[in-house]
DNA sequence: TATTAGCACTCCCGGGGCTACAGTGCTAAC
DNA sequence: GTTAGCACTGTAGCCCCGGGAGTGCTAATA
């Protein structure tokens, strides 16, 4: 049943009735009566209207009851249901605000902000706060610099317009003097500076072709030195993670079996990068609640995520936080959007 | 009252038995009977003697019954008079050995051999393997180069011994032109290649006294610069950590509550590196059994640790394992123990 | 003197039965 | 459409009880 039909079946006060529900059960943590609704909702309705709203609800499959004589939780579809069309956004207080601009802002170093997005989302929602270490394939080359180590093997520095500098080290086979370097050298950072790392690449390997026949021997050395450096460009991508203890402290996950195995699946990170990959190409906050991640050990978490642009105004990566799905949308959708923003402003203010 | 004492008191049939005892209740993880010891000993002494053993035991401070009608557990004196006395270290068996070398050959990168080093470490003992990341106080340095990024702003590279690249950006204050960077590069790669980074710093100083009067540009540029980049030297030290989860398969530490606490003391690393730090010193293996750490998260745990070598035969750093106090000390400390061999080995071996 | 058998005692653990409680669905009345 | 009343049901906590495991003590034994 698709969402617009549930949304037909069940009538405005109903729905209302599901908030309510669902806010005093992601407070309190407990199935939730009749006669806390009655009371809770605002309406001055009695207990017995309730429960036929209650069996109507249930009936959509939107709540479910875990044993006859306990109140009413939320399904999955139910979250699904608020968080699409029921959800009062609480943004983040002013001192929240203030905490989280204080932490993005002072520092230059790139991997310094991605650590401190993902504390300050552990620590403003109280759950695992993770941030993707922004991809390669988005970012420009600034410069380009050979260090010979010994006869065939030279460490090449990139510096990145991201302010990062990344060392490989290459064997280059054949051997080369210092100023071979030095020309190969100045021949790329005056070419290729200020280009995609990502389409380097190609770009490299069509100017082969070109040089092949013009046969400029600092040019053809140039081009095979940066053709390798390149080739070794498989990264498969990373996230920093913080506070995952914090998950220690919500009983509906507190089985230590589950915990265990959502921890090994933090430490294993493949998976998660993938899930992580899907949410990059969505415009703004994406939710994943229990099963929908399609990822097992996320089967009683919810994950909530947004994409964050480097200084170029392009997506570099994702963030978000993880949680049981007893999480207060509420309040955890703002902030992760919010860091969001934040961490871009502070990549492009550097 | 010292372990001489003890040594006295309890004699070797006691001590016997308290082996026994110790070595079956690791086994089992269940408080050991006069009944079960008597048929486990060997010798053949009715369960009644047995118990007069124990109640010895038990005056000696060395096992504890956790309450009337239980049988006896070890207390941490206990564990400290075995491992002390009493362990029959069983070496690993060359399947685990084989497994072990593979792990620890193939790679140049010392970064990579860590990590592989610590995952042995939770694999081969089922518990959490942790790794110190080498200090660069007993690093040479191998190459020095200067990379120019803005005006004021200068990407110093420093190539290690032990095959590391290290990047610091640095602020000169004032501007330098490319040329002045290639010699001061140049000079100090003339003079301070195959030093200490450690003691570099003070012949730096030194060095810096005489050129105020010899009075050479070049000399003085390099000689601050290189003053800056080891001034910022100050890394406190890191560790890698692998197979924390496995710490949650043990009942004795299956308390949340701990469980927590002495997660998030990995993630603070201050004081684990604090106490690593002090197994530097140490000639081989070191134990820390229950409180003896002195660290209350690791109040029921036990750490056994042992110091590793880098290529120049000087103490790099400590590795080891951290699980509960009941562990298998007979299997893990042999298993650190060749470890840190084997680690050592293949950081010479580049 | 060291060892052992016997015995009374203590404590934990698991199951069964009981009660109090919370919340339900249904029916009938408003 | 809403509500009161009622019988019903599953849970949680509690006490009680008996079986089991292991002890310490004492007295007997080699």
């Amino acid at each position: 049943m698709s969402n617009e039909s549930i949304e037909n079946i069940v009538n405005e006060r109903s729905q209302h009735f599901l908030k309510v529900l669902i806010e005093r059960y992601i407070r309190e943590g407990q199935p939730v009566g009749s006669r806390t609704l009655s009371r809770d909702s605002g309406l001055s309705l009695s207990p017995a209207t309730i429960r036929n709203v209650m069996a109507d609800l249930e009936d959509a499959g939107l709540i479910i009851s875990p044993h006859t004589s306990a109140g009413r939780v939320p399904t999955i579809s139910g979250y699904r249901f608020f968080v699409d069309y029921l959800v009062s956004l609480i943004p983040p207080g002013e001192t929240e605000l203030e905490q989280m601009r204080q932490q993005l802002m002072g520092d230059v170093d790139s991997k310094a902000l991605i650590e401190k997005a993902s504390s300050a989302l552990s620590e403003l929602t109280h759950m695992a706060g993770l941030v993707m270490i922004p991809r390669h394939d988005y970012v420009l080359l600034k410069q380009i610099e050979f260090v010979p180590l010994s006869d065939t093997r030279v460490l090449v520095i990139l510096v990145t317009s991201d302010g990062e500098v990344q060392n490989r080290v290459i064997e280059t086979g054949r051997q080369f003097t210092q100023s071979d370097l030095v020309q190969a050298q100045n021949f790329l950072n005056a070419n290729y500076v200020g280009q995609k790392l990502e389409t380097m690449r190609t770009r490299i390997i069509e100017d082969m072709e070109k040089t092949r026949r013009q046969m400029d021997a600092v040019m053809e050395q140039a081009l095979s030195l940066a053709g390798q450096v390149l080739g070794t460009d498989r990264e498969e991508g990373d996230f920093v993670l913080s506070g995952q203890t914090n998950l220690m402290g919500f009983n509906e996950l507190s089985d230590l079996e589950r915990l265990r195995h959502l921890f090994d699946s933090f430490a294993e990170k493949r998976q998660i990068l993938h899930l992580l990959d899907r949410c990059m190409e969505a415009e703004g906050v994406q939710i994943f609640i229990g099963e929908e991640s399609g990822y097992e050990p996320f089967d009683s978490c919810s994950l909530i995520t947004a994409p964050y642009q480097n200084d170029d105004g392009e997506v570099a990566g994702v963030l978000g936080v993880v949680g049981p799905t007893r999480m207060d949308y509420n309040k955890v959708i703002p902030i992760v959007d919010v860091t969001a923003r934040l961490l871009s402003n502070a990549l492009k203010q550097r």
